[in-house]
DNA sequence: TTAAATGCAAAAAATTTGCAGACGT
DNA sequence: ACGTCTGCAAATTTTTTGCATTTAA
């Protein structure tokens, strides 16, 4: 991959859900757009290559203030640390049980949430659906 | 609710899940089947009024190796923390995103999971879906 | 210029571990 | 009787906080 080819420029993103864009946060954001998830610790180790006296106290910060903010967004995952992800429209996860990887995936999920509509009292207002299973590398 | 009437007895139970029949074990046991889904934090405060000198390790080494052993399973929710219930057939979650309930429904996925398979490349082996919104008392 | 962000160190919270005594089977 | 479980204390890991300095806008 040719280094920020065809990368965006998180600058004006990042300002339109009032955050600076600082150096760290747009590593944050690149990390993000080029990994599509990542854990806290992997985005720590991540950020390390490119400032060699982050604190992981500014990861920390910044997950919560961007998450906040809907900048991005934390994927539970079962068996498995969080990852996150820049906020896109809703989507289901893939996760893979043996390598860890995690691909988005649009899925239809109209016929579901009827179903659920009609056999609940809840006002059902989002949903999260992670499938998993063995990636196509691990099977 | 009269209590321990209808309250399934889970010695044998446990002892399937090759897990000794404590006292305690039993009284969590009692507590997801009352409950029907709980807090690591809520279940230690429920254990304290059987217990009085239980400790948090207990509770932290049990939900560890029921879940091992399948007897229970951990139940990831978004923007809260996770709750604990009892293993059973494989069902959908919803979650009130303002007072924290959450109860099991029962759900057809097989479309969904249908167009996964179709749309990637992924061994799907199993689904977690969480529906969140307002419960009947928040809405 | 000014409010906010960073990095560091310390604090707090969450989770795990080791071990002696108690207990289930 | 044996191997496991419990409770306690200590250790470790994870996350948060306070503050002086730097920085984005």
């Amino acid at each position: 991959m040719v280094y920020n080819y065809g990368m965006k420029n998180y600058t004006q993103t990042l300002r339109e859900h009032n955050l600076k864009a600082t150096p760290q946060r747009l590593a944050i954001a690149d990390a993000l757009d080029a990994k599509g998830h990542i854990s806290l610790e992997d985005l720590y180790m991540l950020m390390l290559k490119k400032f060699d006296s982050i604190s992981l106290a500014t990861i920390y910060k910044n997950i919560h203030i961007m998450m906040e903010n809907c900048f991005i967004q934390e994927v539970k995952l079962p068996h498995a640390k969080s990852v996150y992800e820049l906020t896109k429209a809703s989507h289901a996860h893939l996760a893979c049980s043996k390598c860890g990887a995690v691909e988005d995936i649009s899925l239809d999920l109209e016929n579901v949430v009827a179903e659920a509509r009609a056999k609940s009292s809840f006002a059902i207002e989002s949903s999260e659906l992670v499938l998993s299973g063995l990636c196509k590398n691990c099977r």
